[in-house]
DNA sequence: GTGCGACGATTTTAG
DNA sequence: ATCGTCGCAC
């Protein structure tokens, strides 16, 4: 057979990874130096070449759209429906093995995935049930402190705490939030790894199986990792398997999160893999590679990587400097247009920034010059109210004690349910171990509610009834119609909420008709034996969906840095590059945050294919306040000679004077009025450097324009 | 049960 | 500034 197809296309260093033959390998992917086509070229040559068995590979990913991409790559490449292979998130893995195995974990088979907005309903519920103030200790940070245990592998048992600690009261809110996932047969999202591990670690005869099934993993983004994804993976690898891992440290960003950049030294500690580095990139300038290159050298303890291409020089990076965050708007937008009118299209413009809040002057600039744009971030489709309420009603017909669900509509639409009420059918639910459907039901029959609470509660609950049997059993989208239609959510919505938005929640609700109307339900699925709206309800939870429907449309993208890793764009504006801002406040002071926020710089850069512009604004709105500060120190460690400073005709001249000064450079910021012991007054029109380096550019009355050392310039502020 | 004003917090986020 | 939550009045 001929595979050169498999290999033509590749250079070397990508090919010795495509081609590797024995052992485990960790590729150090650079980013934009083809990492997915390795992966996929991996893939299809252990199929082609060595003929290992598609049931016998296994790749994991961290979002669903790499996994996808992936598959249908595959597929492609090798002409084949890629339905057989296992692809796809870690969470989406785990959730297939406890599907199979549920009840040997411990797990109902109606197990429903909790998303993080219905993990942190609970565990305020159960802050509230144990009279904790959420003012003092935020259900937040509880969440956090559940979450970070999980990732770690840890039981509540497993926690060291001291008593009367607010550790030991932590523990004691986890044990009971998972005593109630228990009862209710509810997983969040750790927990999908947590239990899988567990399943493999305690199940001699199941781990075995696994890794006597998957010869070959394979690991994109491994940086991300966290403490637990790496025990899967050990467990899975077992002593025999081959893992191929791909990853790049320079690019780990998400260490909040509990992602370990330590796991890659510690899988060479553990497996000894090839290491392989790809560092040819196929998407940026010179100009662009060489910045990021320098950028990020700023760092140590790297595993060393140096990106290069083959490709143009390319322009040079852009560099301005606003007076404030209005113009800076104003700036990237201008530069938009240029290139839109140059022939460029909006859809090859990104506009990316280090905190969401940055996005509204882009916005506002972007709507008044009238180019389309699209805003990444926000609520996806399976997270906004309407849906899932939609979705609890979905959840309560599949599973009539899960309690979330119960808890998120009992009186939504208001159907005269208190707090009072719901109050009386959790206790009672807590002293006979029921779900609340279930102790709702029987205090209704025996009486147990004042008599206009037990017959709207009846009435909540005759609901749920009539549409579990209305339901036609087969039909997913018929039942979604039902509840649509039934439970009076469009009326309620448009009952208290003004008519656009309103009508917003309507749409959405047709279009979850049509999500159930053409949902397919995944083959592995159906082999679990899981039912249509089983296998709907996790898929929603799991693929929460797109931020907006109009993907298609060609338009300017603005998003933050963090969701810009893996995409690129011809023009891209790095914007707000200020210190406290980006590095964020939070992140000078600890060491380690800073390097992620050098990262996270040499990620943007990174994102650039062709023309790269960074920008800052000497004072900006932050919380309802004007801040002022200083450009940020990664602007300086980009090379001078890559950078083209661009002055701002706007600030020229003395006739703005009355703007406020800048309270760095010592007091000396653009627009400020000064006098020179020789020269007189005068303006500032431009600062360049920092520290004892520092010029001034200062317009004087009668001099004119003069370039001057701060240091040495001796200059007076005016008032 | 709803509406309104006070109060507080506000980096990044996939599954 | 802006958004979500809470307490209170009706």
């Amino acid at each position: 057979m001929d595979v050169s197809h498999l290999l033509d296309e590749l250079n070397d260093a990508q090919r010795q990874a495509v081609t590797a033959e024995d052992g485990h390998l960790l590729v150090l992917a650079g980013a934009g130096s083809g990492k997915t086509r390795v992966l996929v070229h991996r893939i299809a040559w252990l199929i082609q070449v060595h003929h290992v068995s598609p049931m016998s590979l296994l790749a994991v990913t961290f979002t669903n759209k790499a996994a996808g991409e992936m598959r249908g790559r595959v597929g492609r490449l090798l002409d084949i429906r890629p339905d057989g292979l296992w692809i796809g998130t870690f969470h989406g893995i785990c959730h297939r093995l406890l599907r199979m195995h549920a009840a040997e974990v411990g797990l109902s088979d109606t197990f429903q995935i909790l998303d993080s907005e219905d993990q942190f309903r609970l565990v305020r519920r159960v802050m509230r049930e144990l009279e904790i103030d959420e003012s003092e200790h935020p259900p937040r940070q509880v969440q956090g402190f559940i979450n970070h245990h999980k990732d770690e592998g840890r039981r509540p048992g497993q926690i060291e705490h001291f008593d009367r600690s607010f550790q030991s009261r932590q523990v004691e809110i986890y044990q009971r939030y998972q005593d109630y996932c228990e009862r209710s047969g509810l997983v969040d999202f750790a927990e999908l790894l947590l239990r899988t591990v567990e399943l493999l670690r305690d199940h001699p005869e199941r781990r075995a199986h696994y890794q006597a099934r998957f010869g070959h993993i394979l690991i994109d983004e491994f940086q991300d990792t966290n403490t637990l994804q790496y025990a899967l993976v050990r467990l899975l690898a077992g002593d025999g398997n081959r893992l191929f891992v791909v990853g790049d440290d320079d690019q780990s960003i998400y260490g909040w999160r509990g992602a370990r950049v330590e796991n890659v030294a510690h899988y060479n500690r553990d497996f000894q893999p090839e290491m392989i580095r790809l560092e040819q990139n196929y998407r940026s300038t010179r100009t662009i590679l060489e910045a990021a290159n320098q950028v990020i050298n700023h760092n140590d303890d790297r595993m060393g990587k140096s990106l290069w291409t083959e490709g143009e020089q390319g322009e040079p990076i852009r560099l301005f400097s606003a007076y404030n965050a209005e113009e800076e708007a104003e700036f990237v937008i201008a530069r938009i247009q240029d290139w839109i009118v140059q022939g460029g299209r909006p859809s090859d413009g990104a506009v990316l920034y280090r905190s969401n809040a940055q996005s509204r002057l882009f916005e506002q600039a972007l709507l008044r010059e009238d180019i389309p744009y699209r805003v990444y971030g926000g609520l996806r489709f399976f997270e906004r109210a309407e849906i899932k309420d939609a979705m609890a009603y979905l959840r309560l017909m599949h599973n009539p004690h899960d309690d979330t669900a119960f808890e998120r509509v009992v009186n939504v639409p208001a159907r005269g349910i208190g707090e009072q009420t719901v109050n009386r059918i959790r206790e009672h639910a807590r002293a006979h171990g029921q779900s609340l459907g279930q102790a709702a039901t029987e205090m209704v029959a025996q009486g147990g509610l004042a008599a206009r609470a037990g017959s709207a509660v009846g009435g909540f609950l005759q609901l749920i009834d009539q549409l579990t049997t209305a339901r036609p059993e087969t039909d997913l989208a018929g039942a979604v119609r039902i509840v649509v239609k039934q439970t009076g959510l469009v009326a309620w919505y448009q009952k208290r909420e003004p008519a656009d938005r309103a009508e917003a929640r309507e749409e959405n609700l047709a279009e979850l008709v049509r999500a159930a109307e053409g949902f397919d339900q995944p083959f592995e699925d159906e082999q679990a034996g899981l039912s249509v709206m089983a296998s709907f309800l996790s898929q929603a939870a799991l693929e929460a969906g797109e931020h907006q429907a109009e993907r298609w449309e060609d338009c300017v993208q603005l998003m933050t840095l963090h969701s810009a890793k893996g995409l690129e764009f011809p023009l891209v504006f790095l914007a707000g590059m200020e210190e406290g801002l980006f590095p964020h406040q939070k992140s000078i002071e600890e060491p380690g945050r800073l390097a992620e926020e050098r990262r996270l710089c040499y990620v943007g850069m990174t994102r650039a294919m062709q023309r790269l512009y960074v920008t800052h604004a000497e004072s900006r709105q932050t919380y309802g306040q004007t801040n002022f500060s200083r450009p940020s120190r990664f602007l300086n460690e980009i090379p001078a000679e890559l950078i083209e400073s661009i002055r701002s005709s706007f600030r020229v001249g003395s006739a703005h004077s009355d703007r406020p000064v800048a309270e760095d450079a010592g007091g000396f910021g653009l627009g400020a009025a000064v006098r020179h012991s020789r020269f007189g007054f005068g303006t500032v029109v431009s600062l360049e450097g920092q520290g004892p380096n520092a010029r001034i550019q200062v317009n004087f009355e009668q001099a004119g324009s003069k370039w001057l050392v701060l240091a040495y310039a001796n200059l007076e502020l005016v008032a």
